[in-house]
DNA sequence: AGGAGTTTGTGAACGCGCGAACAAAATTGC
DNA sequence: GCAATTTTGTTCGCGCGTTCACAAACTCCT
């Protein structure tokens, strides 16, 4: 039996509206810190950097929370995007990888701020396993069954060197998790059914890099390529440790 | 006098390509290490996780650097790919904000090989400015314009708390940097031909856990509000420091 | 109560990106 | 040298997402 994918009428939200309401989320919570109870769409949008046309079509999917003439109720649309995403409960989340960005990762206050709680934190380095960080004992990575069974884990947090990564995240698959998401530098294969988002620094950067290179206009010569891409050496595994 | 975009003949390269080229990159870096000399654009397309049509039509906004019914030459589209993401030459990059994320980053060696050098790391706190991180020593925030002019440095990173980088955006581009890599969570303004990308975790994992939602059919009851949008407290600002 | 002024929610046009399908070009075998 | 095979580069149709523009609905003022 497959899952229905629509828990309401069958109300479907675009993915590219689904990546924007955090942003309105976040947007609402700074009005509301800010003393404000209602907001106009046009409020809403410029504090979430989008256009007011885009907001309204994108709040429309969830149903008709505003009033016209008006606007919205901060507190009252805080709530309805915060129970569409999912968020009026906290999920429980384990990290993989305890290395530099593991660690970083794992002292994160803004997890349990907006939904999220860090259950474990696990390693399969013998050094590692034991040492206390960010207040919690970091686990051996063999207790992933365990750890994920018993608290009902379905989002786990891949923080490992590249070359480790397609592993664990196979591992995760077989205990349970369903929702991945993926700091090394790495494509994971996974099956059917299981999400998986990817946070790369490098590319951020390199695209970045790409514009750049257009806002200057310089152009390499086409010619020579033995003027090295940049020195790409036996790092490929290092460096992940830390991103 | 605006800046030209094209470099070359005007070759217009689509902005989910250039997100793409990336990728790429790293997989036929990973090919070359293999000691693989050739592959076919399906070969790529597989390690790079995209179906081989599109990899075929991003790569021919580049040129025609394959050959039919062979494949591509690995060591020279790695090459031709990274002259056209920029990355033949590193790119100079300073990082606002060491606090915990801003260390990782700073450790990331990543970095270096994949065509970028930190070449500075810089905050406002007194008792940070001094220390070294990563092989550097903190510098103060004030001295950024000097750094930036002295080495011609356009690409910054901020990993402050979210309250402080709008005042950091700002900063930067007074002094000169034109893209911004922002990991604090909140949007920024900038002026037109500035380019900013973002990197925000909880957003992602807020979007992983609207499928996992939708996954277990589970839906809130639409009615009470009160149940609480997660303990957003006074930690709006604290946790940035973190990421 | 009614008109003027706001602001939402949505229908329709437009543009971009994706994927399939195919023609062009190169190699391989005979 | 020629046919068969492989694989690229490109053309085309389709679907998604963005934006415009406007009708519906609510408030405020007289």
């Amino acid at each position: 039996m497959t899952a229905r994918t629509s828990p309401e009428a069958g109300r479907v939200i675009p993915e590219a509206t689904v990546a924007r309401l955090p942003v309105y989320l976040r947007a609402l919570t700074a009005l509301a810190e800010t003393g404000i109870r209602t907001c106009s769409s046009e409020d809403l949008a410029t504090a979430a950097g989008v256009n007011s046309a885009k907001l309204r079509k994108d709040l429309s999917y969830l149903g008709s929370y505003g009033t016209r003439g008006v606007g919205y109720d901060v507190d009252y649309l805080r709530y309805q995007i915060a129970r569409e995403i999912g968020v009026t409960h906290d999920w429980p989340v384990v990290i993989v990888g305890i290395g530099n960005l593991g660690q970083a990762l794992a002292n994160y206050s803004g997890f349990r701020s907006r939904g999220f709680r860090v259950l474990a934190l696990l390693d399969a380095d013998p050094d590692l396993v034991g040492r206390e960080v960010a207040g919690l004992a970091v686990s051996d990575f063999a207790d992933l069954d365990e750890i994920v069974r018993e608290h009902d884990v379905v989002i786990g947090v891949i923080a490992t060197p590249a070359t480790s990564a397609q592993s664990v995240a196979d591992r995760m698959v077989e205990v349970g998790i369903s929702s991945i998401l993926n700091f090394a530098p790495a494509v994971l294969n996974v099956p059917e059914g299981i999400d998986v988002r990817k946070v790369d620094l490098s590319i951020e950067l390199q695209i970045l890099a790409f514009h750049e290179q257009r806002k200057s206009g310089a152009a390499d010569v086409p010619g020579d390529m033995d003027a090295a891409v940049a020195t790409d050496d036996a790092d490929t595994d290092e460096l992940e440790e830390v991103l």
